[in-house]
DNA sequence: GTCAGCGAAGTTGTCAACAACTTTTCGGAG
DNA sequence: CTCCGAAAAGTTGTTGACAACTTCGCTGAC
């Protein structure tokens, strides 16, 4: 979300290799990376100097980081409180995803309109594992696909808008995303629609395919109301 | 000699409330009013050390203030380079117009869920005035009700992360936003649609107030192109 | 026992000086 | 006159020290 990094293409006039201190960019996507992993649960403080000690970065640049992911929404920072994992909860985990159909929706309408035939030829590839994978039983892997075929779409749509701020979302979703995927029956239900949304792109459809990408993402709502009800997300 | 060492007798008049250093937050809402209200134009530098002339803020905060509204995307920082507010090309203001339009369809179709009679009044008396301050040749108190309309269904729909989301989107666009209801001709092609989006939420009827709503601001998305044929926007 | 008050420890917020980088200026060689 | 390069000016980046705030534990009166 910023063109912070100037890469001139000039070659620096002074190497300063020895110095290892790093730099917000990269502190800053080591603790998106590491929140992501889980390695900091929601809730957790991020004290700022236990930051400092792990990453290698300077304090300075360690709070410039963390308000980048605050800015994000996977960080939340309270006045002379510090730094915790923001607590996503189910409600506004419903709330995000349904802006994430809608976001998708228009993403994979405009992919339509700009699929090439060799994008096309992409698009079956990932469709024919993600069957493979379901027939075989291997749910990782078609989580994999999942977020391979999403990616596609937004590389065919080339909307750069919808692009950053689906990212900034699905960072937020992290902890339940591959959760849904390995859910038993999920991949029954949600290869088909899968394949709907392939079928509506290559057919230059954009019509059918927000409405296909929609339907898809308004199906993973149902299921998180479900889960809400059973009470097993807190 | 260099540096003479202050002692602790005489700290500056203490920085207790009497003190006019504006923090952070505050910092940060007047400038990007300032830049909203286009007093700083797109592409123009914004140097720190006018900034804090001019807003009475230290240094430190301007530059949290500037990190922050780069967050938003209202100013661009370039590493060693500074700050500028940021230039949106006309492909980018079609993006951002294309996420609205589908964010607040969602919005829409969600106050349509939600609406209750109270504010099913408040909808009717914006259309109301909408339509006298058409016939009466009002365009910007027209302009001025559309944004309250827009509002008021924000608020019926109690969508926090969409609302947000428009939130910085439409401050992105506040250039363009209010050129747009002053184009001759526009209003009266808009108040039909407006009318339309209050009947389907008072209605009830999500799918209709999300089409309407959708509809409303692809006519949008048609005159910028249409601008963009002529050359008008750079 | 307990609870207010007080102080220490831990953590974050702010600043001013300094370092590094970019842009501008200017003198001299060709 | 123009071009090159180096110094100067202007601006931003970073650091370390310190101030302010919050939390926690201790003391002692009741």
């Amino acid at each position: 979300m910023s063109a912070e990094n100037n890469l001139t293409g000039v070659r620096r006039s002074r190497p300063r290799r020895t110095d290892e201190g790093k730099d917000k960019a990269t502190a800053r996507d080591e603790l998106r990376k590491a929140i992501l992993a889980g390695e900091y649960m929601p809730g957790e403080r991020l004290v700022e100097a236990q930051l400092i000690e792990r990453f290698g970065a300077s304090r300075f640049n360690i709070r410039l980081a963390l308000q980048d992911l605050a800015g994000e929404g996977l960080v939340e920072i309270q006045r002379n409180r510090g730094a915790q994992v923001r607590k996503i909860s189910l409600a506004e985990t419903i709330e995000i995803t349904q802006v994430r159909m809608v976001l998708e929706g228009l993403v994979a309408a405009q992919a339509a309109t700009r699929v090439t035939d060799e994008e096309a030829s992409e698009l079956d590839e990932i469709g024919l594992l993600m069957r493979r994978a379901v027939e075989a039983g291997e749910f990782r892997r078609y989580s994999d696909l999942n977020q391979q075929l999403h990616a596609l779409v937004r590389r065919i749509a080339g909307h750069q808008t919808a692009d950053r701020l689906i990212g900034t979302l699905r960072a937020q979703l992290a902890r339940h995303q591959f959760m849904l995927s390995l859910l038993p029956g999920r991949p029954m239900v949600s290869l088909p629609q899968h394949e709907r949304i392939i079928t509506a792109i290559r057919g230059r459809d954009p019509g059918e395919a927000e409405a296909a990408m929609r339907d898809h993402i308004a199906s993973v709502i149902e299921v998180l109301r479900t889960l809400d009800d059973q009470g097993i997300i807190p």
